[in-house]
DNA sequence: ATGAAAGCGCTAACAT
DNA sequence: ATGTTAGCGCTTTCAT
């Protein structure tokens, strides 16, 4: 293999495309078709030309083939409170697609989902960076797909939808009413809810769905929501115990309480234990994820496939990427719907 | 603003940084210099090159910035289970410096210690697509940190060191001997490790210093490590479950046991529960991390800020990257290492 | 302090 | 099926 002037493995100083082309006897653009599998090559060139670049351990220049072909095989996912289980999980999802279609899988944290709307309003930052950008729970306006769109940046959402962009999520109403129904089942008549809406004004689309399956699956049983049982905070932790102090000190606390979020749940059983009082037989709780650590309290929760969604996410970008229809004519997409299931442990029981 | 040609907002075509020197009457080199705050450049020319630069959306292509420039301002970090609160709390960590310092920060998920063994024996892959590389918890040979060294890459890890390159971790061997000593001093003697030491041969550093420093500190005070009382799994929550199962199902169980992770710790107290075993009082359950649910379960652990080591690795391959010292002479920085804090809660008390 | 011009390494027409 | 060539949009000597 005639590895001109350069041997075999301690070279210094890269190969470039131009050293493939010289040392398997073609032109440079015969290696680049070749090696990037398009059509119009023999294929025993095409088979010496990867050998050789194997030879030459050739990688082409990412930043060189992405300013040549105006495309920049990355796509970018911004999330909020990265650490947290359920961004992590989506993240993961996404990341798998994403390195095994050949896409470089870049995340940014937005501090808050209104640092993300601001970097959402001037999209000249996406332009050359990413072909495509995955939001996740984070609502996108219409203006803002638009302007994606018309910078040609694919667009695709979990947890919520935007535009005709391709999203994925659950039917946030059908996890409201699936928790009332199945507390007031239990014959639960004092059933509260944490609700995830906190001081964050933007994220406000799931709670408010949650919250509004809630009600009505409440009404389905001949129910209503009393407004001292509706607490908010954030999604986590604290947000729960905190939601949860206030509950427990009403002079008339609930049996039951549906928590937003696995997270929140936990909090509200971190306050009951504080208060020597017994989940599932003094008070039910349940939430809404099926964490990894659901199983380990025993919480019963509605499951969702989190970490499915941020596949499925993900190779809906991809196709909308690869099929080149990123630009061209808005047809949209139709949203995916994630299941749900409901997971009876121990931290639910019947009103006593 | 002369903004020639150009309207506003709904501009078709992004403004390129001749239409900058256009606009502003000098030259793109001066714009270049005067955007990037190089100096030689009057300041009243850069600031009227940064009015109109802003007046424009102008956004430098970073694929053209890269291919002239020769550095991509990127960072790449690599973890294996990317959805695991360890992880994911790295990456929070790391993500947020990075970002901050200008880096973009893209994320590989390996399947396996394994596969990124693999991706880092032939390290053009990362030659010109990144500036700096951090590796968690992975094993890195000297030969790699050398191969990458001479690509101009910089590395930064955590969990483990690597040859001169900079490094953050706990002691872990301090880790294992503050283990051993808490529970021992609770009068304990049966005393149990749930080891990491999974089926995968590349993780094993952690594990096997946590588990010396354990041995260790149990010979401080006069007791020897069982073999029956070692067992290992993965380091998540099945695996610590499997090994617990193991682990009292022996006619003669520990009253405590140390697991490695609070994960592991987890499973342990599932199994507990599983068998009416009351943790704390019937066996005592020792973590290490300070996981999220810890407090939840009331979990006693050995804190370490994984977060902060993320963010401090970042930030010393950022001081790396920046002090253009990567190809340079090898002057091995000095690895740091992170605290370690005992958290007693619950599932700890004195033998029954 | 500023400008002119030569690339960076690749892709994509457009030949042939 | 393969080759030629003109950029992609920036950074960076080297002049001035």
């Amino acid at each position: 293999m005639g590895a001109v002037g350069m041997s075999g493995s301690g070279l210094r100083g890269r190969a470039r495309i131009e050293d493939v082309a010289r040392a398997s006897e073609v032109s440079v653009a015969t290696v680049s078709r070749a090696l990037r599998g398009l059509p119009n090559v023999a294929e025993s060139t095409r088979l010496r030309v990867m050998a050789v670049a194997a030879d030459l351990h050739y990688q082409p220049d990412p930043a060189a083939a992405r300013l040549a072909a105006g495309r920049t095989r990355t796509v970018i996912v911004m999330v909020p409170h990265l650490a947290s289980w359920y961004f992590s999980t989506v993240i993961a999802g996404a990341e798998a697609v994403c390195n095994e279609s050949g896409y470089e899988f870049v995340v940014v944290g937005v501090g808050s989902s209104t640092e993300c709307t601001r970097l959402l309003a001037d999209t000249t930052h996406l332009e050359r960076r990413a072909d495509g950008v995955i939001i996740v729970n984070i609502p996108v306006t219409d203006e803002q797909d638009a302007s994606l769109h018309e910078r040609r940046v694919a667009l695709s959402t979990v947890g919520v939808r935007a535009g005709g962009a391709p999203s994925v999520f659950v039917d946030d109403n059908a996890v409201g009413h699936l928790a009332a129904t199945t507390l007031a089942g239990l014959g639960h008549r004092r059933i509260a809810m944490l609700s995830g809406q906190d001081a964050d004004p933007l994220n406000f689309a799931v709670p408010t769905r949650r919250a509004m399956g809630f009600r009505a699956g409440l009404a389905d049983v001949g129910l209503t929501l009393r407004d001292d049982f509706v607490v908010g905070g954030n999604f986590g932790i604290d947000g729960g115990r905190e939601a949860a102090v206030r509950l427990l000190d009403l002079p008339e606390p609930p049996t039951a309480v549906f928590a937003m979020s696995d997270e929140m749940a936990f909090g509200a059983l971190m306050e009951l234990e504080h208060r020597g009082l017994r989940p599932g037989v003094d008070v039910s709780v349940l939430g809404v994820d099926d964490h990894d650590a659901a199983r380990v309290v025993g919480l019963s929760t509605i499951r969702q496939d989190v970490g499915s969604q941020g596949a499925t996410a993900a190779r809906s970008l991809v196709a909308e990427m690869s099929e080149g229809r990123v630009g061209g004519p808005t047809d949209r997409v139709e949203p995916i719907m994630s299941p749900i299931e409901l997971v009876l442990r121990r931290t639910t029981g019947p009103v006593c």
